[in-house]
DNA sequence: CATTTTGCTTGCAAAACGCAAGTTAAATCA
DNA sequence: TGATTTAACTTGCGTTTTGCAAGCAAAATG
């Protein structure tokens, strides 16, 4: 098990970010909540990428000790997780990796209409996605 | 020494980023060469977090064969570093993880007035580390 | 031309990862 | 209602990655 506080390396606000997010796995995690719909254990678990159990169970608290997700449900059974205010505010971050991705990765899952849309309207894009977190049946979004 | 090209486990545009960037170093030289003219191996070491320079050998190697920045000197001499097109263009996903760490880290380093600027004139703080970048004499930035 | 500095490599212990196999409790079903 | 399956984790263990320290060769400096 890794500490939960890492004695922090600096407070360089690249840094930061990296202190709880950089690894191969935790952002899957965000994206998943984010994007995906997917907000038990067993749904993060199915994603392409494969994450093991260990890990994933270990990230999970990792993101819930840094404030990016809460846990819902009786302890010991099953939970279900979603984003903090914290957590949604990484949207911003998320859709312009999205569009760098889109533009570098030849060969992207990226819908080839999302980077002309979020060009022309990023604040559009961003109240999708917003409005469907909180819950309306809308279409799903990048990826 | 790690293999140039993992095998890539999904073309979701948040793991490709995370296929180069997720780990807790190679950020860090981006961020050296984008905002704190940072060019050459002996730099890189210096900063705050203290990379050590098996990683830091590494993660340039990597960077280079991912097209992220490119090394020029003669083979063998001291090299000096610089971003690639594809690397400048991760400007808008380091400003928004700056606007975020601003947003939720209490101590962060990035300076009281860089949140309310970039977030009423995004592009102009963009063009201003862009104008520095290709070398004129400019105020440096973030942090 | 001796000394220091720079750019990088090597070795090794410690930590993190990733696969597989448990374990425990809830939901489903006969 | 008792048996079976499913979901949510935990544990063990071999492999990979990290991170500190030391080494080394070439260039710069004195």
């Amino acid at each position: 098990m890794t500490r939960t506080s890492d004695a922090c390396r600096s407070h360089c606000p690249i840094n930061f970010v990296l202190e709880t997010f950089g690894d191969r796995w935790t952002l899957l995690i965000v994206r998943d909540l984010m994007f995906k719909q997917k907000q038990t254990y067993g749904g993060f678990l199915e994603s392409d990428e494969r994450i093991s159990t260990n890990i994933l169970a270990e990230r999970l608290k990792r993101l819930e000790a840094h404030g990016i997700i809460e846990r819902h449900g009786p302890k010991g059974q099953r939970q279900v997780y979603a984003l903090t205010a914290k957590g949604k505010d990484l949207l911003p971050v998320m859709l312009e990796i999205t569009a760098w991705s889109a533009r570098h990765d030849a060969e992207t899952n990226t819908p080839p209409d999302f980077l002309p849309a979020y060009e022309a309207n990023p604040d559009d894009v961003k109240a999708a996605v917003l409005a469907q977190l909180d819950g309306d049946g809308a279409d799903p979004v990048p990826d």
